[in-house]
DNA sequence: TGATTTCTGGACGCGAGAGTCCACTTTATT
DNA sequence: AATAAAGTGGACTCTCGCGTCCAGAAATCA
């Protein structure tokens, strides 16, 4: 089988789960394949040919955008106290999670979690969950130098993600948006920092 | 016109929102209507005789919703200092929030957010934002009493709800049970509300 | 009992979207 | 130029769910 000509597969595919994350986070799940193609340039059943059905499409989508979401989580390192590593944590995890972008894609595994509960667990685990385990390992090591005083590294990373993300996240969810500024985001992003700061202090 | 006759209106359509509560919150907006009806013992067409159309089922059901909501977050007025108000309301609010159930319908809710942005507001405003207020209201009177020292009571609230409710509720949303039992709840309550006043005093 | 109103339940029309089929074109290889 | 893989676009089938229609069955009042 001489298996060769034709197109070789290309960034075509990208550009399908670009569009596919356009498409369904807009519009939801129950949008239909024909809109994907036509913002993808693509026949529909170019899709098929490479998804085989609009489920593992969503699969797939979803898979990559996981990896995108573990990405830059790892904020810490300084050293000269917790202030800045938190406050900066604060901000890129507030920045990460409370844009239209981000609540129209939880909104979209939110809906599937019923159909492919596998999928959302997945989420769940590339992103808070993620996040907040690096975090306490951040609190932990804070402790053990001394810095902090902290029985329950976890349930205070908790605590400061649910401080710092909180209901502004519930908010956006359903769709009320609160026009957080940057000024509001450091505001909040400080203040977290420095409260907590003040819970767990010897 | 002698409008009498044939059977009153009765407590049937009730059983229609129960059932429409049961069936969407389960299986989501895009469920039959003939499930709803079945559920709730009744023909189709009645529910179309009393709801018109599907999204003014949905309608009537959030309403109706939303002032159960409202009801149950009355819970200050202890002052023999704040401890237990705020152990109490952490855990009201982990009870109402961190139930299947109402992950179910906070999903049903932010699935229509798109759809039906009033309807997703209006929950918001019944929900989150509401219980907020109230907290907020109790946090000023506490610190005028000078039992805490709080300078923004509206951020001070928010912490204190992402503290108690926070990625929890993101990973039922997300499907998954985290199995939290009475005990984790009481630990979480006491915790929460040791943290933030420690945070919060003079 | 008769009149009137509501409910039932099943059939039906209709639109929409998943996935398939296919004839034709495009692109790369030899 | 000949071949083969991959893509295109449009028509097509199938399923599903909303909403309607209607004939007959309760139920309620006079």
């Amino acid at each position: 089988m001489p298996r060769v000509a034709g197109q070789i597969d290309l960034a075509k595919s990208e550009a399908i789960l670009d569009a596919a994350g356009e498409i369904l986070a807009s519009r939801g799940l129950g949008a239909p394949m024909e809109e994907i193609a036509r913002l993808a340039g693509v026949s529909k059943q170019t899709i098929y040919n490479r998804f085989g059905s609009k489920a593992e499409l969503v699969r797939a989508l979803v898979e990559r955008r996981v990896d995108e979401i573990t990405a830059p989580l790892d904020v810490q390192g300084t050293t000269d106290g917790p202030e800045a590593a938190l406050t900066g944590f604060a901000k890129v995890m507030m920045m990460a999670v409370l844009t239209p972008r981000s609540a129209a894609f939880m909104r979209l595994y939110m809906q599937g979690a019923v159909e492919m509960p596998d999928l959302a667990q997945a989420v769940f685990e590339a992103g808070p969950k993620s996040s907040r385990a690096r975090l306490a390992v951040f609190l932990e090591r804070e402790a053990a130098d001394g810095r902090l005083e902290i029985d329950d590294p976890a349930l205070a990373a908790e605590f400061f993600a649910g401080m710092v993300v909180g209901s502004h996240q519930t908010a956006l969810l359903l769709g009320v948006d609160l026009g957080l500024n940057e000024a509001d985001i450091d505001y909040i992003a400080q203040e977290a920092t420095r409260r907590f700061i003040k819970a767990y202090s010897s």
